[in-house]
DNA sequence: ATTTGTGAACATCTTCACAGCA
DNA sequence: TGCTGTGAAGATGTTCACAAAT
């Protein structure tokens, strides 16, 4: 009887944009041998505000304890249980030009889970070449070129081939795609999608630059936001801002 | 008496995100020739609602006609005006690697506006190479390398270089910032930053992928966003989906 | 007749403030 | 006492529905 395994808690998708935020900054905690956690404190790392932090928090369960704080392990291990690090997801990409070379060889990407079993292009002078130690297959043999079903799809062709590689990899079973070509794509409802688009952030920040000059207050943060508030995170290694 | 220019039109982040997707569409539109569309047209290719789109442009004045709709070429130059499209921004790019090769290289960067006057890094063997027909300056010298204050500042850098490229380029006196570094910088607050991170993306999307299935259908369209509700974009050239 | 522009209703997200627990 | 967890309040964002314009 499986009733309800513990992967399946529905979360608003501004809580799930913040996760990983979370469990950067309890990494680096970890690292710096801390081992309990304030949601106030967090809320400074993460430049958001005390209450948000326990708000997120509290909907993944009782996750802190009261008088003392959140403990640092047991709460990265739960945030890694939600997000499904460490499960060495397949990743196929298609497209494979400078990003999709910049993108792979990057510490996040293999660093951190995900894995490479797939890359397909439509250009006959990039079909056989080798990207990671993979021979790049057409859109007609990545099928058979696979020996796994593909959770996740990355998306680095130019926009007129977006179409056709959103569709290819659907065909091939991936649950969600991350598109970084410059146009819409059409894909069923159930699979997840997210843009990461160049010129859209350029274009934005355009704005932001021609803009008078005042606050920027208003604003949030997000995978796209603007920078919140106060004072942030102190990157070089000082310590996680010692409150006097 | 310059009483209001008027670039200076405060939005709403949610709107500003918004904005460049309209910029595309209607570029595309006026490439396929027409000359007018429907809210209820555009929010079909956008995928949003018709609602959104009026409120949206109801914002920047009044940009159509009752009873025949928008005129593509007139809420264009407009969007393009708001959004300061045509300025030709210069841009210094911190942190020369893979991405930052890529970055420049890609059509979006050169091809929409965005002018590369300087590119920083701190290692010895990159200083002094070349990234785009640019010699590649030092934190000490790229100060004096530039002949012009720049407006927009990317950083490619790894996560421990990013807050001294945050400290550079504010200093060099960019208005907004675009970090692709995985780490969260300290700005000054007048200062508009973005954050485009592929792991946090990667990791938002390996929560969706471990769902169980149903539907994303809650999500918003962003930057970063999960697909809206139904069909999307056709993507090959068909024309603005046919209404029948 | 058609489609914008918009106030009002609704939905969602964030903050407040405090009860509850260690 | 200190800090979490949370209902209620507040802020922000989206949709509804219709009056106004052509």
């Amino acid at each position: 009887m499986p009733p309800k395994k513990n992967g399946d808690l529905s979360l608003p998708e501004p809580v799930v944009e913040r996760l990983p935020l979370y469990q950067r900054i309890l990494t680096q905690l970890i690292r710096q041998g801390s081992s309990t956690v304030s949601s106030e404190q967090l809320a400074e790392l993460a430049g958001l505000s005390a209450a948000m932090v326990r708000k997120d928090f509290s909907l993944l369960g009782p996750m802190g304890t009261r008088g003392s704080g959140y403990e640092v392990d047991y709460l990265l291990s739960h945030l890694d249980r939600i997000l499904g690090t460490g499960k060495s997801w397949p990743v196929v990409i298609a497209g494979v030009g400078r990003l999709a070379r910049a993108l792979v060889g990057n510490r996040n990407f293999s660093g951190r889970g995900f894995r490479l079993i797939g890359a397909v292009d439509s250009k006959v002078n990039v079909i056989g070449t080798e990207l990671a130690g993979l021979t790049v297959a057409s859109y007609e043999t990545i099928a058979d070129s696979l020996a796994e079903v593909p959770s996740i799809g990355v998306i680095t062709t130019p926009p007129e081939t977006a179409q056709l590689a959103t569709d290819t990899l659907v065909a091939l079973g991936v649950r969600s795609l991350l598109n970084f070509a410059p146009s819409i794509i059409e894909a069923p409802k159930e699979i997840a999608v997210r843009y990461v688009d160049l010129s859209m952030e350029l274009q934005i920040l355009s704005y932001y630059a021609s803009q008078p000059e005042g606050d920027l207050t208003t604003a949030r943060l997000g995978t796209g936001g603007i920078q919140p508030l106060r004072d942030r995170w102190p990157a070089s290694a000082k310590g996680p801002t010692p409150t006097p």
